[in-house]
DNA sequence: TAATAAAGTTACTCAAGCTAACTGTTACCC
DNA sequence: GGGTAACAGTTAGCTTGAGTAACTTTATTA
């Protein structure tokens, strides 16, 4: 049997280390009746301001449709609205402030999730990691 | 509005690393007739040996009948088999020679994309960050 | 030996991704 | 300036792979 290289094992890691993440994280969303792909709309609008649908699914590295879908029905919950973009074409959407006051109250106890799986890991080795995670999002990109 | 934590930011980057990262490795799994989840069944097996469908969905952190119905379809393509287990009950598995030919010659093409990916990242940077997803996996267990 | 636990399966639901094909709007360029 | 191409978004339909609940079969335990 031929040794497993690291590479190998970084990925494997991620992937079962993603999964039970994910559930978790469902878990404390559905508490308030969010899901993972409508949460993430809110991170990035709560974060960034303003987006259109293509902005977004470019951030995500999702298809257009997925966004649609989810922007749709973040729209029909009252989270986010439509604002004035530089064209008739463009839906550039925003945090409504039910939208906003929804993030920062779901927020505090995703923050207390996910400082839980954190526990042990110091500030540093978080940097550290962001900072390799960001070159790994970068190389995908290409 | 309020600052962004580390925490915030890691568990961001790493919902929105996830996505294009699977997609791209399911591009590759496919050339080959394969998805994710039969692909991490094929690497436990590879390399852990035996196991039952207990042992694989606690390991992946994944329900029993999610790894039931993706072992069947393993055993469908006759990429593994039952060997004798202690129990009438327990359905140990293992790879065949088919399923090991499979893993050998798919990992060539994966170990290609996995390096890709990780391209700018050095051997001790990746294991610094192996072993930090092994903390937070452990966190998430309990 | 009767009740309980364990391993796995079946049936069903759901989230969230994809592609292909479409509408409406804007830009380009001959 | 008009026709074509590009762009933003949507609709329709498919697929993977999660989950829960309820079940069978086998083993354990009280």
């Amino acid at each position: 049997m031929i040794p497993i290289k690291s590479t190998q094992k970084f990925f494997h890691q991620l992937i079962t280390l993603y999964r039970p993440f994910e559930n978790q994280l469902n878990i404390e969303l559905n508490k308030h009746n969010l899901h993972r792909a409508q949460w993430t709309i809110l991170y990035y609008l709560y974060n960034f301001g303003e987006a259109t649908n293509i902005e977004i699914s470019h951030y995500q590295g999702v298809e257009k449709p997925t966004i649609t879908r989810t922007l749709a029905s973040l729209e029909k919950l009252g989270y986010v609205n439509q604002v004035k973009g530089k064209d008739k074409r463009e839906k550039r959407m925003q945090l409504t402030e039910t939208g906003r006051n929804i993030y920062e109250h779901v927020r505090v106890t995703v923050d207390e999730l996910e400082a839980d799986i954190l526990q042990g890991i110091s500030e540093a080795e978080q940097l550290e990691t962001i900072r390799i995670m960001e070159t790994m999002r970068s190389n995908i990109r290409k």
